[in-house]
DNA sequence: ATATAAAGTTAGCTGTATCTAACAAAAATA
DNA sequence: TATTTTTGTTAGATACAGCTAACTTTATAT
């Protein structure tokens, strides 16, 4: 098994291949909150163990045993967060630093418990997909709202930008996962959008905020 | 704040500060499964910050501050094992294990909820007490059955005796904490007891099962 | 009371995960 | 292209938590 620090690697690794196609070693270093020397010496471990390619100076890799581990992790991350959130009634911005923890915990009993308490979920409440246990993502074919046409109406499956003020912002407005947003028309000039959602609510979303927004 | 390695030696010294008068070095080893010189220098460290009194040669004792701290981590572990098994509805023997990961969790909402989604819980299914948010531990003025006089009907509030075999034998009968128990007669050449449980099962209990229930 | 056994201690080594300082390679810029 | 800046690497140090081997103290038994 792998030891908390490496788990913590492979997380950040994972996260930097999705965002970026070169990982680089100055990266893992300011996400992990770490030197780059200690990165480094972590990286060529992490290489002996299979879970990563290395070469120096050349851009790291995850290999696919190091993406299924990485996957196992954040199945567990979401998986948590989830719950603490559903079962347990804490409030999404208080649920990560716990579910940071939790995701270390080793015990398929445990999480295959949470899994089935919440229904085996595909999608976390940021629209984040969960992996299953066998490392396979769901894929939602999503767009964003900006990329929608006039007059349709969309179901919200996801944001791409998780900042506390706007996440606030859309929760003033009702608007959720799975939340319908129908545009019913769109300005030229800076693509803003007016909208209506579910049903109700009427308001303006600036060409920033269509663009945060992922629909199916 | 206590490293996860600071914690365990905690948890064991509180157990052992139960079980024995004196704290000994080989104890600590033992329960933790490590060798003595490790224990030493750690006893030393833990002494240091305060968590013990350790004198060359001297029995081992925790002071208040590491009493307390243990206590809290006990209170941890306990409201883990509680929720493991009501709320998520796992058994009693795969509970342990996983409560011994979540106690080491850093979150007090986290088990300010636990505590309450599970009613201020005072013993847990073994009777054991949990200590509650100041380390302050419930008290229950209790005796073991084979203390009980004919014809008085008491509750179960324990059982000093954990062994997997005992509490099956105890459940095949129907035996939980908080199950009535009648004396009905005792028998005086082996001290055995004629009981009912639950106003509804019969039996006979040997001596040895008497002096391990303890009663309220 | 002395010898032996058990328990406790010290010294020094190991592996992990971190660091700083110094140096090397690659990338950016003038 | 040459210079500077950024990024990456190496070497060597530190703290933690463990180890073995050797020694000391305390307890036990003869």
């Amino acid at each position: 098994m792998a030891s908390l620090t490496e788990e913590n690697y492979l997380k950040v690794l994972y996260r930097l291949s999705q965002d970026k196609q070169e990982i680089a070693v100055k990266d893992i270093a300011e996400q992990l909150d770490i030197k780059m020397p200690t990165v480094n010496s972590m990286v060529k471990k992490l290489a002996q163990k299979k879970l990563l390619k290395y070469e120096k100076y050349k851009a790291i890799e995850l290999t696919e045993k190091g993406r299924k581990a990485a996957l196992y992790i954040l199945r567990k991350h979401r998986l948590s967060e989830l719950f603490l959130s559903k079962v347990m009634g804490l409030g999404w911005e208080e649920v990560h630093d716990i579910a940071e923890q939790i995701e270390h915990i080793q015990s398929e009993l445990f999480f295959n418990r949470i899994d089935k308490m919440l229904g085996n979920p595909q999608f976390d409440p940021h629209g984040e997909p969960i992996p299953d246990a066998n490392g396979k993502l769901p894929v939602h074919k999503t767009f964003p709202l900006s990329d929608g046409i006039i007059k349709k109406k969309y179901k919200l499956a996801g944001v791409t930008n998780h900042d506390t003020s706007f996440l606030k912002y859309l929760d003033s407005l009702g608007v959720n996962i799975g939340s319908s947003i129908e545009i019913k028309k769109v300005q030229d000039f800076d693509k803003s959008m007016a909208v209506l959602i579910n049903g109700k609510v009427n308001t303006i979303f600036s060409c920033t905020v269509c663009s945060n927004l992922l629909m199916l």
